[in-house]
DNA sequence: GCGTTACATATTTTT
DNA sequence: TATGTAACGC
């Protein structure tokens, strides 16, 4: 039975348990993909669910498409009606099928971060609250939170002033988005939640229809996810969940992992089920990511474990400064791919901010090298590709004012902010949107009741504008996409505006022609779904593949991903800890596990590296070794760079006496090496214990003088035994 | 209404 | 350092 084969016990339990509920706690490069995806062929396939009545959610379009692609395969045939996506992209599927239970008209649009900010200014501004003590980033991360967590405006606790500001400001955000007939990303799920939760008919309708339900990256999930999962499973309880606590890295947007216990203590009769098989990297990677999460409390404590041996020493350079940083790891990089010992595609280069590519790519650049970069700047955060998909988005959607207010002066037509005062207020007055006294100023002209309203010149480029606008809406449903799209950039003469004959110009106009080309590719399913798509899908998707050339990204961005060779650079305080978290534990904890994440990339190489002074904002900063890097033992790294030859450098003066005299292992000299004791034991030796039977070594090697075997037994699976004291014997 | 200058600000960013 | 925004003056 092929679909079966070639699991190890664990992956084998987690494919076929017939247990309602199912935990698997799925370290890094254990499979946890691949049981997932054997999961739903065999519920298919073996358990005769037919595909509708499953539902399986991810946390990124890729992670999903992946999944589709790989159980079709298992399956030789296509997955039509299974209920595989995102967490946002099904709940907008949800929503859109039963705007009439909803406060929102079907064409409701989607507002991304950038929208959601500009209305929380406008929320600020119009209820008079001083824009410099309550900043709408920080007011609508609290917005956010409050979402995520299932509170409603008048849920909003107001223990202090500030709390008091955020729940008036959330109040009218909120329904500022209904009139505007657009959710946020928050919404997606609140509402779906509470679409649920005050509908049992519609609840039971799904719940009934989902006899199986699964999810990926478990950990990530904020209490709103958590809740919509318990409701779509309320009918079945059949739920499947896989993640792993130690790659929890987005606790800043919501995500808990925390709902691991909470899963447990709400399902306690379900299966845990530990996936500690590595197969990605050697031990002595695993050694190093272990030391580095084993300081974290509150986990599940696992043994990865692999069959590969111990694999190359790690890598520690400390370079003087951050240049030089750079300049180490391109140079690295350049000369293991001339000495043919790697290609330029195997490495990967992991760092904590954006910014930190910056003198990579410069050095890059200066070593001729090409290289692949990883999110930074996104096509779809492009100004003019911004402006394009706000003036589609208003035709779809005339209500949408942030939209409007975008784009209504771009290219500059004489709409300025008196203009645009006098429209607001004739709107507000007859409590229809911005876009709705538009229209009706281009179809009447001056018999439109809000033209005396206008100042003369503000009115007549308001009705010519809004002559525009009707027309557009009136052509939406008979052009095909790609064809209204071409015409609205043609009648605002876009092309003129956006091509300045400057080299950036160039580059802007072609980025509106790469979305008229995604634009073709929607002729067929038309304008909601291109919208809808624009909205949920992340250009994380159009990364360039197939360069055979270096991968630069942020340790948030390698989750998920593998590398033969991974450098992480910038261990330092301030950086990796970042200086941000200091002061939370928890935030330090996140930290922790960000590093951890990047360790766990590398296949066969890891290079840790860190600069002993980088420019931080124009001016040079001395900076200390990473706290992280302290409990990386010491007979796992190699030390290179600045430090290991001479000491002397002037970094020692000015840091903290008490930081150098800590036991940072690269400062102490090599140790003489040890009399060791003779090793027993080898890797792939059989061995017989009196409890646990028959098993084999993986791995054996000395530990302050005790030599540690590790055995993967037939019955139990992997144990860590001292040599001395264990009743082994060798078969 | 538009262009200039001064000034504050500075993580991570699956959707 | 570099970037974006706000206030200011034309």
């Amino acid at each position: 039975m092929t679909l079966l084969a070639n699991l190890n016990p664990q992956q084998y339990e987690a494919v076929t348990t017939d247990a309602k509920q199912t935990l698997v706690l799925a370290g890094p490069g254990s499979g946890k993909t691949r049981v997932l995806t054997q999961r739903i062929a065999y519920l298919v396939k073996e358990q005769n669910i037919a595909p509708y009545q499953i539902l399986a959610v991810t946390f990124t379009n890729k992670a999903a498409r992946v999944m589709r692609t790989r159980v079709e395969t298992l399956l030789e045939q296509q997955l039509q009606d299974i209920w595989l996506g995102t967490f946002h992209s099904i709940c907008a599927r949800l929503l859109r099928r039963e705007t009439n239970s909803l406060p929102y008209k079907p064409n409701f649009v989607i507002f991304d971060e950038g929208d959601q900010e500009t209305l929380v200014k406008r929320a600020i501004r119009e209820l008079n609250i001083d824009e410099k003590s309550y900043r709408p980033a920080g007011v609508l991360a609290s917005i956010s939170n409050a979402k995520n967590e299932l509170l409603l405006p008048q849920d909003y606790p107001s223990r202090t002033y500030r709390d008091e500001v955020v729940r008036r400001v959330y109040e009218r955000y909120q329904t500022m988005l209904v009139d505007n007939n657009a959710l946020d990303f928050d919404d997606l799920l609140f509402v779906a939640v509470r679409l649920l939760r005050e509908n049992p008919d519609i609840c039971e309708r799904y719940s009934r229809r989902f006899l199986h339900v699964l999810v990926d990256e478990f950990q990530d999930t904020n209490l709103a996810q958590y809740e919509l999962l318990r409701l779509l499973a309320s009918y079945h309880q059949n739920i499947f969940v896989v993640g792993d606590e130690d790659q929890s890295i987005y606790r800043w947007r919501g995500a808990d992992y925390r709902n691991v216990l909470r899963f447990e203590k709400d399902y306690p009769s379900c299966r845990k089920i530990l996936l500690e098989q590595n197969y990605r990297s050697p031990q002595n990677i695993l050694d190093t990511a272990r030391a580095v999460i084993n300081r974290n409390p509150n986990r599940t404590p696992k043994h990865l474990f692999t069959q590969r041996g111990n694999g190359d020493i790690i890598t520690l350079y400390e370079a003087v400064d951050d240049t030089s940083e750079a300049v180490y790891v391109v140079e690295t990089i350049q000369q293991l791919v001339m000495g043919k010992r790697a290609q330029a595609a195997d490495f990967a280069v992991m760092y904590r901010t954006n910014a930190q590519s910056r003198l990579l790519e410069e050095a890059f650049l200066r070593a001729g090298m090409p290289y692949r970069l990883v999110g930074a700047q996104r096509f779809y955060g492009r100004r003019e590709v911004k402006d394009c998909i706000a003036y589609l988005r208003l035709v779809h959607n005339p209500d949408d004012e942030v939209s409007l207010l975008r784009i209504i002066n771009v290219p500059g037509r004489g709409i300025g902010e008196k203009t645009m005062l006098s429209l607001t207020m004739a709107a507000r007055q007859a409590h229809i949107s911005l876009g709705q006294v538009l229209l009706d100023l281009g179809r009447n002209g001056d018999a439109s009741p809000f033209w005396k309203d206008l100042s003369g010149r503000g009115a007549v480029m308001l009705a010519d504008f809004g002559v525009l606008l009707g027309s557009w809406v009136e052509q939406r449903d008979k052009l095909s996409l790609p064809a209204l799209f071409g015409r609205i950039l043609q009648d605002v003469v876009y092309q003129e505006y956006i091509q300045d004959h400057s080299e950036e110009g160039e580059d802007r106009w072609g980025n509106v022609q790469e979305l008229l080309k995604l634009a073709y590719e929607y002729q067929d399913r038309g304008l909601t779904d291109f919208l809808e798509n624009l909205a949920l899908v992340s250009d994380q998707d159009t990364l360039p593949e197939a360069l055979d050339a270096p991968t630069l990204l942020t340790l948030h961005a390698a989750k998920g991903l593998e590398f033969p060779q991974v450098f992480i650079i910038g261990l330092d305080e301030g950086i990796l800890p970042h200086n941000r978290s200091r002061d939370d534990p928890e935030q330090m904890m996140e930290e922790r596990r960000l590093f951890y994440v990047g360790i766990t990339r590398a296949k066969d190489r890891l290079y840790l590296v860190r600069a002993q002074r980088r420019s931080t904002y124009g001016s040079y900063e001395f900076s200390d070794a990473s706290q992280f890097l302290d409990d990386i033992p010491s007979n796992l790294l190699k030390v290179q760079g600045a430090s290991s030859a001479s000491r002397r450098s002037t970094y020692s003066d000015y840091s903290s006496p008490s930081r150098v005299q800590a036991n940072m292992p690269w400062n102490i000299p090599p140790a003489p090496p040890k009399p060791e004791p003779q090793q027993r034991y080898r890797a792939a030796m059989r061995v017989k214990h009196p409890a646990w039977g028959d098993g084999m070594v993986l791995d054996s090697r000395i530990v302050d003088g005790e030599e540690m075997v590790d055995v993967f037994f037939d019955s139990v699976g992997f144990k860590r035994l001292m040599a001395s004291i264990a009743p082994l014997e060798v078969l």
